[in-house]
DNA sequence: CAAGATGGCGCAATCGATTGCGTAAAATTT
DNA sequence: AAATTTTACGCAATCGATTGCGCCATCTTG
């Protein structure tokens, strides 16, 4: 319908050349004010829309920065997006945002396509599945600013943004130690995912210092989901020994949990208590409301987006940091059964 | 570092002309057999990566698709997204993703740097305020193709996929008086937003039908949020009568009205019973499992891609239709005392 | 064997914006 | 008023891929 119309339509226009309208457009200083306005005002008149196209090819620059997560519709996750869009969009940086649904496949394929988009940075939160990391090292080479937030990799040396998972599997741990339980189960992810890997540790911590003998039995590992969070806790109950508590990787999983324990005419806390992690919506919602870890998901990404443009800004920045942010443990009732508590407002 | 390789630089290696390198890298039939093979070889060899901003440039086409929806971390959208992204990336198109919070402004906002982005087509899911459409009509002006899923406008002429939500909002009224209420609240979202209007347009049908009198009061409208589900039924609650029923337009909302009604001391469904809208998980995990409208969420993505794709592949047809898809009442215990009903497997 | 058909490829323009360098005019200094 | 500096802008190359048109060599056909 409309032709497009481009910065040599303007300057036809206004009898000044493609490159004084291309200055006057980016508000270049070598162009008089009087000329500026003019540009301006005859560039919106006839519905101007630069050509980012041309632009990018030009200064190799595209203004976006790509984001793999495993799942876009996980709370934590989506609060962390939520951060990087607000940083991004306010230095006009666009986001583009894909999911590997946990599977490296699909991993390596959104990192090609974003790297064939020629995004100006990456961020990654790893695919459960994840060992290999070749498809990041074409950002690697060409020093594509790269930071991974919560799933990282230490193998990488990029940028991280985290939690201290150690001392939270601790703290999560020692606070079911405190109620009295000994015999405490853990639903983990992969070993391979360092997150996963601290926070077991940090169980394993807090067991120890306890002088809680650590039962393999009772320690079982899954994709985290719901359904399997329901599956590995029948497994647990049909085990021979049945677990007092349970910390669970994440609030997914412990809502699995939950379902299964209350399928068995079991009671959470009474029979079982419960430890989940992220402090998911639902954690609160659920009957009883979970104890969790929260994780300060959407300051994550803000700070993942800003080491980006950090770096864009600053080349010479190579040295990668990695960010440890402050969790913290969010009593309720599935771990406590002292004192008496309501659904919160 | 590595100097980006063009195919220049095949050319050069292969002692043909540029023409001919970027004809075989498209398997263009007048480029030999041996060519085509040798210039694909080289260009793995050499690390080739190509140039889409170039290739966009030139050819005026992205292989993008754009998508503006309310939240991402909804259920329902999500999978939206995803029947979305498995179309679209089967098709060699990439599809980026974008959030307005059911605000106007990040809408409006979100079309424009979509549309400076260029996409080939755009898929829409209107924010719970928008009442203008201007911020589209440059995507018309152009006739790029626009698709509405689910919310969606009358007014403008484009496709739209969605679901009968009068009969939906019928359907699940009726269920309600046939398990013997009559007097049921019904939780909506703002009356210009179609889907809600035809919903509570259902809502009061199957009331006229069996002739119960309509009470204003009983009809709440809000963002449909968890925290607006718990308000507007406290809201409901102390008002002048207490509804035995409540429809809600969607299942966050219904989850905020159980916690409300649960802190109350009152019970699910026998004091008041519940149904919801669109099956989200945490419908079949909250307690009492929730009664609601299942919607092919998966599958209206995909038709939206396809409407798209078609609309791309043949720009002679600009007929916009309207997609209607079954939707179906899910039975569970939270509108349902007769029959017991377990925690499903 | 000549004439036409076909296959395989190159030339060069093009998409639209950016930018280093150069220069004329205006402003300032001496 | 001449010299110098500054201001404001234009020229033309460039980013990398695509494509209409044309050309030559080989092949087919009468």
């Amino acid at each position: 319908m409309k032709k497009e119309i481009t910065i040599y339509d303007i300057a036809k226009a206004l009898k000044v050349s493609p490159a004084t309208v291309s200055r006057a457009l980016n508000e270049h200083q070598s162009i008089s004010g009087r000329t500026t306005k003019a540009v301006k005002e005859m560039a919106k008149k006839m519905g101007y829309r630069p050509n980012i196209l041309a632009s990018s090819l030009r200064t190799k620059s595209t203004k976006t920065i790509g984001v793999i997560t495993p799942w876009i519709n996980r709370p934590f996750i989506s609060s962390v997006i939520s951060g990087i869009e607000e940083v991004a969009n306010k230095e006009g940086y666009n986001v583009i945002i894909s999911q590997s649904n946990d599977l490296l496949r699909k991993e390596v394929a959104n990192a090609k396509a974003l790297f064939a988009s020629r995004v100006d940075g990456l961020i990654v939160s790893l695919a459960m599945e994840t060992l290999r990391f070749d498809h990041f090292k074409p950002f690697v080479d060409r020093k594509i600013p790269l930071v991974f937030v919560d799933r990282a990799s230490s193998n990488l040396g990029t940028d991280r943004i985290m939690i201290d998972n150690f001392e939270a599997g601790y703290i999560a741990t020692r606070h079911l130690i405190e109620q009295g339980y000994t015999r405490i189960a853990h639903l983990t992810g992969a070993e391979h995912r360092e997150i996963y890997r601290e926070r077991k540790e940090g169980y394993l911590s807090a067991l120890r210092e306890n002088n809680i003998e650590l039962n393999e039995e009772l320690i079982v590992v899954s994709g985290l989901s719901y359904q399997e969070g329901r599956e590995s806790m029948e497994k647990l109950l049909d085990g021979t020994l049945m677990p007092q508590a349970v910390f669970c990787a994440n609030d997914t999983s412990a809502v699995g949990v939950v379902q299964c324990i209350k399928k068995r005419g079991l009671k959470v806390p009474g029979d079982i208590a419960l430890v989940g992690f992220n402090d998911d919506p639902i954690a609160s919602i659920i009957d009883p409301p979970l104890t969790t870890i929260a994780q300060p998901s959407e300051e994550m990404g803000k700070i993942a987006a800003q080491q980006i443009l950090k770096k864009l800004r600053n080349p010479k920045l190579v040295k990668s940091e990695t960010i440890v942010l402050k969790s913290n443990l969010v009593l309720r009732s599935s771990s406590v059964v002292s004192k008496k508590i309501t659904i919160p407002e």
